[in-house]
DNA sequence: TGTACATCAGTGAACGCGCGTTCACTGATGTAC
DNA sequence: TGTACATCAGTGAACGCGCGTTCACTGATGTAC
């Protein structure tokens, strides 16, 4: 059957990154093999290599490709009006039902901050990475204050990974409330305190 | 040389369930192996299974071993103005640079709370209910506002795991004073809030 | 108190398994003329 | 435009390795008399 054009492996291409994304969000790096990902891509294990050079190369770039994802409405904005309120609708998604319960397609900073932090080279990279990157993306304005998106990004991905922590329905509400309120407050008290 | 005696077993216990909930918090369950806990206690992987059934078995104690340690001070704080000094110490240590270089001894949650929850059985339980005990351990008056634990909990704890995951000292100081500025608005403002 | 014996904590070899990676192979693709 | 051939995307078997767990064994401990 092979080979295919070039065109064709691009498509595989996409379907690996796309397949390592959810894969990796949804059970994360260390339980997700090379295999699992390659039989979601619909291939067979043995190409992979015409595309990565190692399990931590994709690692790496599949978090960059979930981050890109995760940002596009807020990058594609344009500055101003329009900006803040797909930062509002991103606070608001972060914070939902849906976020918690959808590992695999949610941000990779609260899915895999744990596990990357643990490691070295460019997987962490892309991780540390993503942090300033998120940063940057709340910081509405871009007036400066990079310390009000940090403790937001902090609040709303440690309510995250608590929410899907927690067993039963009540109490995932009883989090993402929590959540909520604390960056009301926040929106609303940090100009005055810092 | 074998057997040895009652109390020395007791002994040998004691140190596999210290030397794994330093590894697990370390270096993440999945990639510290039943080995691994045995040589840092000091003895051959063999006799593990005359300790603990299972690897699963020793992570779900090991985590909640972990959870005793970190909330002794506060939980054996006399209620009323003792314990809410304890939580005041508890919150500035949780937020302190130490905590974020020293994984192998700091918050079991901050540590694997990304890892677990892709789990189920003891440990992930374990996990679970150290969230109920550290919203307990910081509802100083058990006035019922465990929302405002909760909230103060996923800001300290995404404070750690961001700072974790940040490459150089200006990075990890900038997200470890965004989140006691983020702690001080909570504290202040949520009662006016919510 | 002494003796005979069952127990069992810890050792280290061995097991089956899944992992990341390599490799010979296939045959359609892309290119040179 | 047709033809001959090098390229290379994808396949599937194979590799060495480390994992969790099992097991026969050792010999000091604890117990029954």
């Amino acid at each position: 059957m092979p080979r295919m054009s070039a065109a064709e492996k691009e498509l595989s291409h996409k379907r690996i990154l796309d397949a390592a994304a959810r894969l990796f969000r949804e059970r994360g790096v260390a339980s997700t093999s090379v295999s699992d990902v390659m039989s979601a891509a619909d291939m067979t294990h043995g190409g992979f290599y015409r595309h990565f050079s190692s399990k931590n190369d994709l690692v790496a770039a599949a978090f960059a490709h979930a981050v890109d994802e995760a940002l596009q409405d807020i990058d594609r904005a344009d500055p101003g009006p329009d900006r803040q309120a797909a930062v509002e609708a991103y606070i608001e998604r972060y914070l939902s039902r849906e976020h918690v319960a959808e590992r695999g397609k949610g941000c990779p900073l609260a899915a895999l901050a744990g596990e990357l932090s643990r490691v070295s080279g460019p997987p962490r990279e892309a991780a540390a990475d993503a942090m300033g990157r998120m940063a940057r993306a709340l910081d509405e304005a871009g007036d400066a204050d990079t310390l009000r998106s940090i403790a937001l990004i902090s609040l709303m991905l440690g309510s995250v990974v608590l929410a899907r922590l927690a067993t039963s329905d009540e109490e995932i509400s009883a989090v993402a409330e929590a959540g909520r309120t604390g960056v009301e407050i926040i929106l609303q008290g940090w100009d005055d305190k810092a």
